[in-house]
DNA sequence: CAGTCTGTCTGCAACGATGCAGAGCTGCCA
DNA sequence: TGGCAGCTCTGCATCGTTGCAGACAGACTG
């Protein structure tokens, strides 16, 4: 059976279907009389307001939308939870929708058709889009960016120092006395720009430090998960002069280094010192624990919807200017660069 | 400024609107020469097709919403992966919510108003709903359940077999000489029947063998969180005479209760061997690598969509009758419980 | 040449709700 | 009694799109 309409109730209860909405949302007065008839028939003809239409009249939806290439990266889920609850606190409901990390997927987000544009606005969380086909998209919802990947000014943006992170995570190994430091996640091509600033943190750290580069320490991977890590990590004990301290770009990079490390018997940290980026669960009850920078979640995510949401309201009023947000770091220590007494 | 619409298109080419719909849709035959002066006007006014009133008039929007009570639990991000890609295949893209595990929230989506109406159809993994809270909802969206919370027969239903699932486990770690067998993860209240099916295969499994139940070796948890399971571990390792071996109901209190045994100087498997069940990649990369019950994701994921997908369709059809639905599991054999030679 | 068909194109109504302006009634005051 | 204000309530237009029925012109058939 079709759902009743406001048609029908006012139907039903004699009166016009505009007074029936007024008894709905409350908006104009209403006697008490024909309250109560509207209201019989709302509960008799079990009426549900159809939110697509409403929406169509009001033309906004009340929901974001935050895209993320893979949920089970658990940066990405724990930065989830922070987005919604920001995006709450705004009246907003925020859903989550992920790309597989595959182009065409991202690219499909900005179409003429996309079913994105039913959202008041997106958080997008790019990992191939460029800034031209973010600037050619078939619709016009507001957009936030999330990490450094995409930067010319033309859109709002938060990410954490990138540069600034690496360096300290760098600067942790070189303080414990290492020498020999790799880096895991390099990725010297055009969508790699996260990788990148991270790079240069690393070069920066040994450069103050004085120690010289060796580019046989730097390991790209095509994507952060574990299996790269462990891979890339035995890759680099393999060397003619191994590391004494491994860098990995993220979390997962740094977990599948351990893992494969500790089942090759090379113990951490005493030979060789694990430190990541992200700040995810998992390295809190790794064996052993994992050092980590940790980018403070919470506030990128408040500061990623108070921009939309300024964005949004801002379709109706002046629009800020495309802004350059920084977020805060911590570095974090543990078992996997200072063992335990 | 304002969206064009269908209606300034057909001003400024000179048309009707139904003509510039057309263009734009493809659906009739168009001559030539108005095609070329639609799409010009098309493109000089940039228009872009309103998703809203198109979805009205339609009475469809395309969306479905996956409801999970934690994004960063894995095994809800690996199984969202999985349930967008099958909704993918039936031409539904998947978008995301997350309850944060709060009742109110959880009970919030079924309300008259909620924003979830603009869904074609929910799939949604229930902590805390009654079946009762279900029926009353105040929207008519089609509705497909996930996992044991909630089972009486009037919605359909996809979940692993949990009783067996446990007993497989259990009887695991029986195969292995194990007799002081721990359980991790009983929750015997109302809304923990997922954890109570468990406890009932674990039972099962130690009677089948003869092994006497000791219900000290039973810890509950009020979630199934890393920190939980250590806080158990440490808890069942204390008693006068600890157990040898720990089930527990999901991989993240596994996890948890490694680290602390790890931390506390006892060996896993060789002093007490542990499993968990989810099949999370977590797992894969622990030291010692976690032995698991595994859920077939992807079957849940495509008996899911499948099910919700024939609710949908049959709105205008048959509607099938709500089922309970089986989806597979395998065990997992790996470090936690079968030290490498 | 009339009649029919085909291919284009159009106008109207509708999806289900809300904004707006005003109608009708009542009561009050001068 | 006339005029006005205030409270309810209503009808109409509208959001932007698509479904439907039909108009119209030109081509084709007999």
């Amino acid at each position: 059976m079709r759902d009743a309409t406001l048609r029908d109730v006012a139907a039903r209860a004699g009166v016009s279907i505009r007074t029936v909405s007024n008894v709905v949302n409350g908006y104009a007065p209403v006697s008490d009389a024909l309250r109560v008839k509207v209201e019989a028939a709302l509960a008799e003809l079990d009426y549900r307001p159809n939110l697509i239409a409403r929406n169509l009249k009001q033309g906004r939806t009340g929901l974001l939308c935050l895209v993320v290439p893979e949920l089970d990266v658990p940066y990405f889920a724990e930065l989830a939870r922070a987005v919604i609850a920001s995006g709450r606190e705004h009246g907003y409901a925020v859903l989550v929708d992920q790309t597989d990390a595959d182009p065409d997927r991202e690219r499909e987000l900005l179409t003429r058709n996309s079913r994105l544009a039913l959202f008041d606005g997106l958080i997008l969380s790019p990992l191939t889009l460029s800034a031209d086909d973010l600037r050619h998209r078939g619709n016009r919802t507001p957009i936030m960016l999330l990490g450094e990947h995409i930067f010319d000014g033309s859109f709002s943006h938060v990410a954490i120092d990138n540069v600034a992170a690496a360096r300290d995570a760098t600067t942790h190994l070189i303080g414990l006395g290492r020498r020999r430091i790799a880096a895991i996640g390099d990725q010297p091509y055009a969508t790699g720009d996260t990788a990148q600033l991270r790079t240069a943190g690393y070069r920066q750290a040994l450069e103050r430090a004085g120690i010289p580069l060796d580019p046989a320490l730097i390991r790209p991977t095509v994507h952060f998960h574990r299996r790269l890590g462990a891979a890339a990590a035995l890759e680099l004990m393999a060397l003619p002069s191994p590391p004494d301290a491994i860098f990995c770009y993220n979390d997962l990079l740094a977990l599948g280094a351990m893992r494969a490390l500790t089942r090759a018997g090379i113990r951490v940290p005493e030979d060789v010192a694990v430190i990541g980026i992200d700040g995810i669960e998992e390295g809190e009850f790794s064996t052993p624990s994992l050092s980590t920078v940790v980018p403070d979640k919470q506030q990128i995510a408040t500061l990623a919807v108070g921009g939309l949401v300024a964005l949004i309201d801002g379709t109706t009023g002046p629009i800020p200017a495309p802004a350059e947000i920084r977020a805060g770091h911590t570095l974090l220590v543990r078992e996997s660069t200072v063992a335990r007494p």
